[in-house]
RNA sequence: CGGGGUGUAGCGCAGCCCGGUAGCGCGCCUGCUUUGGGAGCAGGAUGCCGCAGGUUCAAAUCCUGUCACCCCGACCA
């Protein structure tokens, strides 16, 4: 076969199509590729598969000792909020009522043609909404939880999945059911509030950049982009390879909007009744999302080594009949790198040793170990970065191997950080006026944020007309500007 | 809710115009040779042709109805 048939046959990238080619078509390659998820016999709903779980799981494990060691208590909800405590919050209803699924019936029966229907006389009295978002049941307990100034703050947060019944769904991005974590707190004073919007998410920054190799933009949202029901939404922005803005975390300060509606009063020092200051905030599994859009490349998934499933996969490299010294140099070299608390997994199956190295580098595998007859008899191995690829095979004894991991996990972990910031960073593009922007969005090609003095657009029609031409809408007033810039673009 | 499209093997598709025993590629199973960035040969298994009616000696194919899903907009973590 000459290079050329081998080249048809084969595409050089092991997803197609390319990012260059089609963004979103190989954004969900990548997931098939990566065995993350997969889409399910519910409407907009999916399957997140073992491997993309075991993402999550990490993800949540760490979170939540960082939440812990801030004083968060833990919770369970319920699943089902009744219409009314939905409606209580006006903006709120008007924000989520729209996209709920609703549950009328308690009873199913026969409906005669071999189906089940609702039983019209199971109709429950008041129905339930499952839930989009819990501010308001939790408000419901809160209201009795809360009695005394010595009762607060009161520092909740529940890890379950919501549902908003979404026009279109993108797998992780845009689901009608999502896993997340809410976290829900009541202070005395708006003081408290704030505080706790700000540290939540700085925590939430810290933990993207510390563990997810993510870089954001902590800002404000103007006030057409807030949650329905908050005074303040603060939020985290990321900027995706295709030039497109992803809200990869929000944290709302609810003012006493929520504690009025759900009745959340204590009693001061000096016994008079005030209604507590609440906030809520989450980030979601869309995060994955963020990973994929951020990290991935033409070859599939790059995990971040902080919270990669598997952070280092030993491959071992078999010639004819299976060498007994390579399983145990590979057995070996396991044993001690999970001594030292890496995840790390030797590839063992059935398959042959080029699929499994393609399927590894589609999951995005930080590390790639490869041990063969040679390295076996020498006590080396061979270990390849999946950032980098080949270029970047290196060989080198066990021992000093061993000895090395973590710096090796390390750098990957900071060479993506550093390319997924200097993207971003290169993808701001200052504008003074408004009809710059305009020339800046007419143009397809240009991508990222543009960042405008907010007083040009601020209590005027522009974002609106910006928005219907161009699909751009505000991002947030970074803090970084002290409030005085916004930014604009194109968003998940 | 508007505008397009598609339902045939696990996945991706052809066949339909012009009715006549259900096909291809990938994957899967078996064997041999292979295995350091996607192997080759040989054999094999797998189908309520979305669903319901109708026309016909005969329907994946023609007619009627229906359901589901996908893509593009509006809405959104």
């Amino acid at each position: 076969m000459t290079a050329a048939q081998q080249q048809q046959k084969k595409p050089q990238t092991a997803i197609t199509p390319t990012r260059a080619d089609d963004f979103p078509q190989w954004y969900q390659e990548v997931i098939k590729a990566a065995d993350l998820a997969e889409n399910s016999p519910v409407r907009g709903c999916m399957t997140i598969k073992p491997y993309g779980y075991a993402l999550w799981e990490n993800i949540v494990r760490v979170f939540d000792a960082q939440l812990k060691d801030y004083g968060i208590q833990n919770c369970a909800f319920p699943l089902l909020i009744p219409v009314s405590f939905l409606a209580k919050e006006a903006e709120h209803v008007e924000g989520f009522a729209k996209e709920c699924a609703v549950v009328t019936h308690h009873r199913l029966e026969a409906d005669g043609k071999g189906g089940l229907r609702p039983a019209p006389a199971a109709e429950l009295e008041e129905p339930y909404v499952v839930r989009p978002t819990s501010e308001t049941i939790i408000g419901d307990s809160m209201s009795r939880w809360v009695q005394s100034y010595r009762d607060l703050p009161l520092k909740l947060n529940q890890w379950c999945s919501v549902m908003r019944w979404e026009m279109r769904t993108r797998m992780f991005l845009r689901t009608s059911e999502f896993f997340w974590h809410e976290g829900h707190c009541a202070f005395k004073d708006h003081a408290g509030a704030t505080a706790d919007c700000i540290y939540i998410q700085d925590l939430y920054a810290k933990f993207f950049e510390d563990y997810l190799a993510l870089p954001g933009i902590k800002g404000i949202k103007t006030p057409d982009e807030r949650f329905p029901g908050a005074d303040e939404t603060y939020s985290i922005e990321s900027l995706m390879q295709d030039g497109k803005a992803l809200q990869s975390a929000t944290s709302h300060d609810l003012g006493q909007n929520f504690a009025k509606s759900c009745n959340i009063k204590y009693q001061d020092e000096q016994g008079k009744e005030e209604f507590a200051h609440t906030t809520s905030w989450a980030f979601s599994s869309r995060i994955i999302g963020a990973l994929i859009m951020t990290h991935g490349d033409d070859d599939g998934m790059i995990m971040p080594p902080m919270i990669a499933p598997t952070q280092v996969v030993i491959i071992p490299v078999l010639k004819g009949d299976a060498d007994q010294s390579v399983f145990k140099a590979c057995a070996d070299l396991c044993t001690a790198l999970k001594a030292k608390g890496i995840r790390v997994k030797v590839d063992d199956r059935e398959m042959r040793t080029p699929d499994k190295m393609w399927d590894h580098i589609k999951k995005g595998v930080p590390l790639r170990v490869e041990i063969g007859g040679r390295e076996a008899a020498e006590g080396n191995v061979t270990h390849v970065r999946r950032d980098i690829g080949k270029e970047s095979k290196k060989s080198e004894s066990a021992e000093s191997f061993v000895a090395n991991v973590d710096g090796i996990l390390k750098a990957i972990h900071d060479d993506l950080y550093k390319r997924a910031l200097d993207y971003q960073n290169a993808n701001i593009k200052d504008v003074s006026s408004i009809d710059e922007m305009k020339k800046f969005f007419a143009d397809e090609n240009n991508i990222g944020f543009v960042r405008i003095d907010y007083k040009l657009i601020k209590d005027t029609d522009v974002m609106k007309q910006m928005k219907a031409d161009y699909s751009v809408t505000t991002r947030c007033l970074p803090h970084a500007d002290m409030g005085q810039k916004v930014l604009v673009g194109r968003a998940y």
